[in-house]
DNA sequence: CGAAGCCTTGATGCGCCTCAACGTACGTGG
DNA sequence: CCACGTACGTTGAGGCGCATCAAGGCTTCG
């Protein structure tokens, strides 16, 4: 667990790649270190977006609530990240919650220093922006997946999603490295938790998953895989 | 039509406000202008993003096709907007084809300028990164409706979104400015041409809208609304 | 005038949600 | 440390929303 700010430890993260130590400690010198434990929101969906984030430990999930009480899940953020970044994209409110998935410990800067800091360093904010495609595009391949791909489908490619972004191995296969419950698997592909249920029990029966209390391992992620691409039965 | 670059003319659209009408001048002297027949594809998925662009004229349908020749539509560009700014976000390719609607007139200037210009003109950087936060609350919206909506919903939201971005008022009631099909309606919501025509034949016979080939008019658009936003039958 | 594209409408079936009930692991407080 | 409450997971039965399959009418354009 982290205690104190290293700039040469946090320098390599991908959003500083292209910056000086020099720049790194000015910059550094001006964020607020945070803990959030497993649970708390860290800011809530509307609110107004005063700060920027980069999570140096954990994981955490990004929400939107519907007028309805249903939550969908936007993304995980796993550590080494930036978010929060409304102010980049000229958003005085956050668009959606961000709630930490364990215990986390992030950075936060004010984000009135948004501006000012991507002019400074370009190199920061070309990553920034980056981040922000890769976001963004994600978030066009999802809404493609929803509306061509069969659930069995979208939950296949959400589990593998996360084994790629968070897997850690170990010794019955490659393990999802925070809790994840069904209700989440199902919030995050727009379908039901009985349903993930009942696909995580078939694929356990086939030795392609082993799974317990919000934990999930895979073991056959190239069958997985065949599932999340595979075409309906007609056609 | 147009036939000729006015900077005093463009210089009032969106993307360009908080520039003087000398950095306008500068930098329309870059631009290519361009036209693009109904139909035309300006760019495709896939393709290196060597442009970007600014529409002058008409309307631009952007898609995504599926490895199985399924096709989403992402959005419909209108004219005043920036399309094609993968460079923006450090994309390499374009992550969708941009298709003329209607015959086209646009501007074009080489992906290369990007940086030098957002750092020359920093209100039109800005401009331009709140536009595609823009799109990327709009994305996740979209994702959050996918999962949490019936397709009656979908269609009617998707329809009141048209109408209220690209509507022109008739004797009618409000037209949708740009030829548009069932099987259009139908890849932007996730659903089937059928399923659009049998929702919008239903509509039709209730008086809150007239449409017919690729032409929809909305008569009721708060009934509209209240399709768009009510609840299914249980809870 | 024929062909191609767009729209409509019916019949049928199935994927997945909904409703329901129960089993099981966790953690918290007495 | 055990007992209880709560959250998570499983599994069945039933039904509905919407895709699919099928056929035909209408408009536009070459």
């Amino acid at each position: 667990m982290l205690t104190k700010l290293d700039p040469a430890l946090i320098r390599d993260l991908p959003p500083f790649s292209g910056m000086t130590l020099d720049q790194m400690t000015t910059l550094l010198a001006k964020a607020t270190p945070l803990r959030a434990d497993k649970g708390s929101h860290i800011f809530d969906m509307g609110a107004e977006a005063r700060s920027f984030f980069l999570l140096l430990d954990g994981y955490i999930r990004v929400v939107r609530t519907t007028p309805n009480g249903e939550q969908v899940i936007a993304r995980y953020i796993a550590s080494g990240e930036l978010f929060g970044i409304a102010e980049a994209l000229g958003m005085k409110q956050y668009p959606a919650s961000a709630v930490a998935a364990v215990d986390c410990v992030a950075l936060s800067w004010p984000s009135d220093i948004w501006h000012a800091t991507a002019a400074a360093y370009p190199a920061f904010a070309t990553n920034t922006y980056k981040t922000i495609g890769g976001r963004l595009q994600d978030a066009q391949d999802r809404l493609v997946e929803m509306a061509t791909e069969r659930v069995e489908q979208r939950v296949a490619s959400a589990i593998l999603n996360l084994v790629e972004r968070s897997g850690r191995q170990t010794d019955d296969g490659i393990l999802i490295d925070f809790p994840i419950s069904r209700q989440d698997i199902s919030e995050m592909t727009g379908t039901t938790l009985h349903t993930v249920s009942r696909l995580m029990s078939g694929w356990e029966n086939d030795g392609l998953v082993k799974s317990g209390r919000q934990k999930i391992t895979v073991i056959g992620s190239e069958a997985l895989s065949l599932i999340a691409n595979k075409e309906g039965s007609s056609q």
